[in-house]
DNA sequence: AACTTTTCCCAAAACGTTTTGGAAAAGGGA
DNA sequence: TCCCTTTTCCAAAACGTTTTGGGAAAAGTT
């Protein structure tokens, strides 16, 4: 009287590595309904305690994982997160995104999710990229990074009302959710510093316009002057190149100390560190000793130079932590205007903050 | 006489942001059944051209895309690769990774494919998350980097038969496909290179052991140091470490000028350069005219410094695409033996490969 | 003993596709 | 006209879950 009606058996002569097991065949396993089985590891409270146990027991035993792909229909949910990163922006040579990665892939993958990830040449690949994954509904949110002062996908994802969770901030009006660097409370604390020890020509070698992080650097680095009561010289501000940080910041090095008064201190993001190096370097003057140096980021280089960088450090992996989790409370309805982080970064002294000579 | 029976009827009042369309809905609007939309989209013969164009027109004048899980639900594929990195092995001072990284990201958008991308502080972790990948059923394929000699990812993945592809090489008989550089021949031509300009002796800074890249280097070194003639001397021959390239490239540098008899030509990979750039500095040497200089992996740093420096070059972008189209033909059925490639390495000379002084 | 409540389980529907196995309509040859 | 292809379409099943809406048995309550 046992029949199979459908090819749902438990298999015997299966091999070995296809024990791939099946709701339905553990059910059977368990002489329950499949339902029962569902609610039970599901932890719902209308299954006895007794066969709660007997079905997980058996789950483990068995192995049994839900199929991720049906349970996402069932739910209407992807239970995926995307994300599009672009390598001109020379992304990579930074530490820093790695670390924010680590921190969004650990937690995504905690909550059970999946990180999806767009690699895209440049500015309107990046907007096809992500389009491809809200419009063919492959993903339940988007995290963005590298955000411009104008930034049109922040605009379009508001537009079709899609969740989204920005690291770092941009020029718009409607509430979004962000975390985000205090940038300006950081540059304004190590022009404190600098001050504090002396210095009086503190320069500053920031990213250049159109991204949003230097808009911050810049703020701090003024109110910085400003609480010193040190004046502000434009022709301390150089801006150097996305494209080519190394080149450009050595170029601008090698300008700066043309001045008939030229800086004993740099602020600058450590981006651009070679290039100082490089630049001081030609000019004979040490770094540390004859100019005072404090980098944006503390990046391997920064450590492991002699003499050891001081610096800022932004924690990246808390931050990416948060990103995710923030993202994940707005896929749950909450309001994402409620979550507007910044957080605080931590001055690191090391050799290259001395006072002037 | 037109009931809407369920809930799919096409609402007129929502909103224009869902305006995400589904397979029954479009069927109704063109008043046939779901599977002959459904098969026309596919390009089925057995739908008339008429309906065909119809069929197609409609679906993108309303913007409709298949839901893809629930295509994947019937089909029974993920249509998902899953790669996992670690960045602990600081793979990303590497802009090498991040080219093939973006052939592999291209290449499968291109399939209608999703990469989903896990990030692991370490070994266990790497295993654990190709492991949630593999048994959750979350992909059709893995693609794997940073190949260790002893590699047990891919004993794992052959004896589940599972579908993978490496980018790299390692110490296993069963037949798998795999895609890698020429590093032996790369090294070799360099060598040779040296050895015409006059240089006897040339040192070899190379990747630790445990992984699987420096093998083929230190071959290539070998032999082209054999057909040049020139006798091996294992002073020559320095390891530096992957948690720490910079700084224990550094100080070997330091070490292999202690020698009575320097050298006079160093070969590399190119993540150590800043090391052996800041060794010969503190040398009072200068690269390129006191030292010839060869790197492997055409980094950032190797263009844009002065003197710039020459380089062994693989094609990062179109081994990812290889790698992809490979596992995309494993997944569909080939023979993964099939697929063993290895890829040349172009050499660009450029400023520090000059003849001895 | 006859209700009412609580506990425990399940059948059926649903998620949105693609595939299977026809069936009706149209065309062709006698 | 009749039979046989060919063309064109479709209803139903399937993919593997979760959710809905009960229903039967057990336990309390009067």
């Amino acid at each position: 009287m046992f029949l199979e009606q459908s090819g749902n058996g438990i298999g015997f002569g299966e091999g070995f590595k296809s024990m791939t097991i099946n709701l339905k065949q553990l059910s059977k396993l368990l002489k329950l309904s499949p339902t029962t089985v569902s609610r039970a590891l599901a932890d719902y409270p209308d299954v006895s305690a007794k066969t709660r146990a007997r079905v997980k027991q058996m789950a483990i035993q068995q192995g049994y994982q839900p199929n991720p792909v049906a349970r996402r229909l069932q739910k209407g949910k992807t239970e995926t997160i995307g994300i599009v990163i672009t390598p001109e922006q020379n992304y990579f040579s930074d530490t820093f995104f790695i670390d924010l990665l680590s921190g969004i892939s650990n937690q995504i993958t905690r909550a059970g999710y999946e990180l999806i990830l767009g690699v895209a040449s440049d500015e309107d690949h990046e907007m096809q990229s992500m389009r491809r994954m809200v419009e063919g509904k492959r993903v339940d949110g988007m995290i963005l990074t590298l955000i411009r002062e104008q930034d049109p996908r922040v605009g379009y994802l508001l537009d079709r009302d899609f969740h989204f969770v920005l690291y770092g901030r941009t020029m718009e009006t409607r509430p979004y959710a962000f975390v985000d660097m205090d940038g300006k409370q950081a540059f304004e604390k190590a022009c404190n510093y600098l001050a504090g020890l002396g210095h009086r020509r503190i320069a500053l070698l920031n990213g250049e316009p159109g991204f949003m992080f230097p808009v911050g650097c810049r703020e701090g680095y003024e109110s910085g002057l400003f609480l010193s009561g040190l004046e502000l010289d434009p022709d301390l501000i150089r801006e150097w190149k996305h494209k080519d940080p190394s080149q450009s910041s050595y170029r601008w090095t090698l300008e700066l100390f043309k001045n008939d008064n030229p800086p004993t201190a740099i602020l600058f993001q450590t981006e651009a560190v070679n290039g100082i190096f490089k630049g001081l370097d030609e000019l004979k003057l040490q770094p540390g000793k004859d100019v005072a140096l404090i980098g944006y980021d503390d990046l391997e280089i920064a450590r492991i130079h002699r003499p050891s960088l001081s610096v800022l450090r932004p924690q990246a992996k808390e931050a990416g932590q948060r990103v995710v989790n923030i993202l994940l409370e707005v896929i749950k309805g909450e309001d994402p205007g409620k979550f507007q982080e910044i957080h605080q970064v931590e001055m690191v002294i090391r050799e290259t903050s001395l006072p002037p000579s």
